[in-house]
DNA sequence: ACTATTTTTTAGGTAAGTCTAAAAAATATA
DNA sequence: TATATTTTTTAGACTTACCTAAAAAATAGT
């Protein structure tokens, strides 16, 4: 049904309007595929045509109830391969990302069942992320970054963002992993930065690393 | 270094090519791949220059020792992938080969040799087909077609043709899998149909079935 | 309200991989 | 050897996904 380069943009469409209720626009988009917004009106045509989106000139896209169901298959196939990675062939969790953006396109419902029933039906991918049900229900908590959070905040971590492997790696070494308890001991209002209990350490991290540690809010 | 259509046309020239000695042609390639003589012509320039095979004008081709590396690459992750899908997921041998067809391009050093590990250095894929090595290395061993064979011979499956779904239905439940033992109890001249002792149970095949029945030659 | 700027779309073009139809080369036949 | 047939290549065209440059629409500034 939808190509390759379809389900990547309609991936991205979907992740964009996350949140948000407001239309998709074309440099947004443009900005998240690292391509041209020439490309994406062409694309978002096509995409339109076969009704993934709804498109109005000049305004941006809203994705369709038969979009969502589509973009969240693909979504739970590239977090039930980074879980494969993770457990089953001992990958670390910043590798995963790019090996399944390859994954999540092969199409084989019955892969994915037989993989899911696998795994074990895991409920979230390594990152924290909730994997969509083979219904295409997904479990939306709502999210904070810790930076946001007030001195004596105490939780679990919930998910951090998957997106740089660099920062997963540091996450990685101070212990900040879905699961984990975490509190908020002090917060510097100059730079934003904070110190934060974690793994009964007391760790002084930088709003770039914060904000990418989240909590269920 | 090679799209995925540039992997399929490789696959197909180099198992083309094994056995015989002789050049590929570009109707058979084209036979092989489904598709035109003209559309052959086109990717076998671009496989020229990409020097993973030779071409003479009106000749046919022949693969390089780089082209057999690459070809052998994507031999070996089919193979592998083929091994996870039975051995791990619980697919049948005859409903892997599509998925596998996929799989094959997915591109990551560390994940094939992760999977590998994974299953435990496999030498053989479900349909009996050696798995070559990181290194390429391969495991030829010369396969006759049991239709070839005299009455009275016995000796174990090797391997089967895994290109019919339907043909490898029928092997499963005759159980003419790798490792059986198996002997030839009695040929029909008319037809070339045979009769054989397999699974301590004798059946009688036609040639249809027994030309993709494989033992040690 | 009228420019100026930004955003988006359109127009036209490229590369990969495919096709059909026609030309060229190789092979078979008489 | 000359002709007929088969095989292969070339020519030209289509689709997908991309690009740059120019036009059009929307938004911002005065
Ligand atoms: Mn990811
Ligand atoms: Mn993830
Ligand atoms: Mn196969
Ligand atoms: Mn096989």
């Amino acid at each position: 049904m939808l190509s390759l380069t379809e389900e990547n943009y309609l991936k991205a469409i979907y992740h964009l309007s996350e949140g948000g209720s407001k239309a998709v626009l074309t440099n947004a988009l443009a900005e998240a595929m690292s391509t041209k917004a020439a490309s994406v009106t062409d694309m978002i045509k096509k995409l339109s045509a076969k009704e993934v989106i709804t498109y109005e000139k000049y305004y941006g896209v809203n994705v369709t109830a038969k979009g969502k169901s589509e973009a969240l298959m693909v979504i739970r196939k590239h977090r039930l391969w980074e879980t494969f990675l993770v457990d089953k062939l001992g990958f670390a969790w910043d590798e995963v990302h790019e090996v399944a953006e390859q994954l999540e396109h092969i199409s084989s419902p019955r892969l994915i069942e037989k993989l899911d029933e696998f795994l074990g039906y895991p409920k979230v991918d390594p990152h924290g992320d909730p994997i969509p049900d083979s219904k295409g229900k997904i479990k939306v908590q709502p999210l904070i970054p810790i930076d946001q959070l007030p001195v004596g905040f105490h939780g679990k971590v919930a998910a951090v963002k998957d997106s740089d492997s660099n920062l997963l790696k540091y996450l990685d070494k101070i212990g900040a992993r879905p699961g984990i308890k975490i509190k908020v001991l002090g917060k510097e209002e100059y730079d934003e930065s904070m110190e934060i209990l974690i793994n009964d350490h007391r760790v002084f991290i930088s709003k770039a690393v914060s904000q990418n540690i989240l909590v269920v809010g």
